[in-house]
RNA sequence: GGGGGGGUAGCGAAGUGGCUAAACGCGGCUGACUGUAACUCAGUUCCUUACGGUUCGGCGGUUCGAAUCCGUCCCCCCCCA
């Protein structure tokens, strides 16, 4: 696939694949398709893993990275303490322990997958004193001005605590700090974040003059037809870590992606190319059932972050699961089908009704008697619409595992001794 | 410090003494359709194999009977100083 001569530029590519929504300056684009920038992404450790939302801005950081830019990957352990205002309202505060742990895992997280320089804003922010915080940066910041920012904006009615009010000076802090020691000189982050990188140039200029070739570059939020946030799968968020969301869970999330939105994702969440990406456009517009983007979207994905041979077991289990009957799998295809389902333990010769409440498929008995009776509950691929219907381990598919399956497409295994 | 308005099921929001396990909307779940879709339509959505039990910020009280009345405590928002 030769096609220099009209290959897009870096910027022009970014801009096709949908993933800037703004930036401070045109300038940018020249010192992106021409320049050599040292740039930095941020994220605060709320939880242990990354998920499929943060997915999408590493990938973007990667493609800058291949043309020559330089990426550092800031996880906040100091604005973790602290929380960025969010519109639903105040943020419950994460123990120390819990960002302590939650920093370790998205480090190794972010480096195994991407190989980022890593840094932690805490390292720079701990030894300011509530004096110095004030005297050397809340001078810099004009209240008025952090009013007018859409992140507190939008808490003013519902109220905003001074400590979430103010976290928009550590983030400054820290791009101000980069620039200094590391000549950081672009942020990039999801829109959301306009306000919090604009009020850090605002900081940068006013300690080292209005001149400073500095940027801010956000990315649109990646969301769902109907408008709202991608990255949720049935069973919650879906998360890059394995063994939050297994490969098989990550593959169907993909392969379940909307018609309208598939093109969008491709190109926000592959390195395939312009041609790659038209063809599959023309495929769902011509033949949307076959899914080919989806498809190929699944399979870019799953396979870099987990690998070709997650990725193959992810369709071998999908093609149990979904094509073929269970019951016609041989032992070896069952075990491996069924590997990688979180496996609930449950006695012998329990019924039906009792075995969705025990393995949590079912809140309660009423809600698996409903099921049951609507005949939406299928044993080792038979409908059951016997409540009292016994599970045995003697009917077991292998190894004292039974699948269960609710609705259409929700499977689980459950595992007697 | 002063004045006002609120806290009802996952969320939003009705309800101001019995007809209320609590309208309606959203969300969730299931079924039909289908491409393992979307849309649409139907059912369902506190627990209980259904007798009953426990709910409307917490506690206490009035009453035959309370989400609804009284007392008290906790929390939230707005306005004025």
């Amino acid at each position: 696939m030769q096609k220099g001569k009209n290959k897009m530029k870096l910027f022009e590519e970014l801009k096709w694949r949908g993933l800037i929504n703004d930036v401070t300056s045109p300038d940018l684009e020249e010192q992106l398709n021409n320049g050599e920038v040292t740039f930095y992404i941020g994220t605060d450790p709320t939880g242990d893993s990354l998920h499929i939302g943060h997915y999408s801005s590493l990938l973007c950081a990667k493609r800058l990275k291949e043309h020559g830019h330089h990426p550092i990957m800031l996880v906040g352990g100091a604005t973790g303490f602290i929380g960025d205002p969010k519109a639903s309202g105040e943020r419950s505060m994460l123990t120390k322990e819990t960002l302590q742990h939650n920093y370790e895992c998205l480090s190794k997280q972010i480096e195994a997958l991407f190989g980022f320089t890593m840094v932690n804003n805490y390292d720079w922010t701990k030894d300011i004193t509530i004096i110095e915080f004030l005297r050397d940066y809340g001078k810099y910041f004009n209240i008025n001005y952090m009013l007018s920012k859409d992140t507190v904006k939008s808490r003013l009615d519902s109220g905003i605590s001074y400590t979430e009010f103010s976290y928009m000076i550590l983030q400054s802090l820290d791009f101000l700090h980069l620039y200094e020691e590391k000549n950081c000189t672009l942020q990039i982050g999801g829109q959301d974040q306009w306000g919090n990188i604009t009020s850090g140039l605002e900081l940068i200029r006013k300690k080292h003059g209005s001149d400073v070739a500095c940027f801010g570059l956000t990315m649109p939020l990646i969301t769902k037809a109907d408008g709202t946030k991608f990255g949720k799968s049935e069973t919650g968020t879906v998360w890059l870590d394995k063994s939050k969301t297994s490969a098989y869970e990550m593959y169907q999330f993909l392969v379940n992606s909307e018609d309208e939105k598939v093109i969008d994702y491709l190109k926000k969440l592959t390195f395939l190319s312009k041609e790659v990406i038209d063809d599959l456009e023309e495929k769902v517009k011509n033949e949307p059932f076959r899914r080919e983007a989806q498809k190929m979207l699944a399979k870019e994905v799953v396979s870099f972050l987990h690998g070709d041979a997650e990725y193959d077991k992810a369709v071998k289990i999908t093609n149990a699961l979904f094509k073929g009957n269970i019951k016609e799998l041989d032992a070896d295809e069952i075990s491996d089908a069924l590997h990688g389902f979180e496996i609930s333990e449950v006695h012998d010769a329990t019924s039906l009704s009792d075995v969705l409440v025990q393995a949590s498929i079912a809140s309660s008995k009423r809600e698996a008697r409903e099921w049951i009776k609507q005949g939406s509950i299928q044993v080792n691929g038979e409908k059951i619409s016997d409540e009292a219907f016994l599970v045995k381990k003697e009917n077991a598919l292998s190894q004292n595992r039974t699948l269960i399956k609710k609705g259409k497409r929700n499977y689980y295994v459950i595992f007697q001794k």
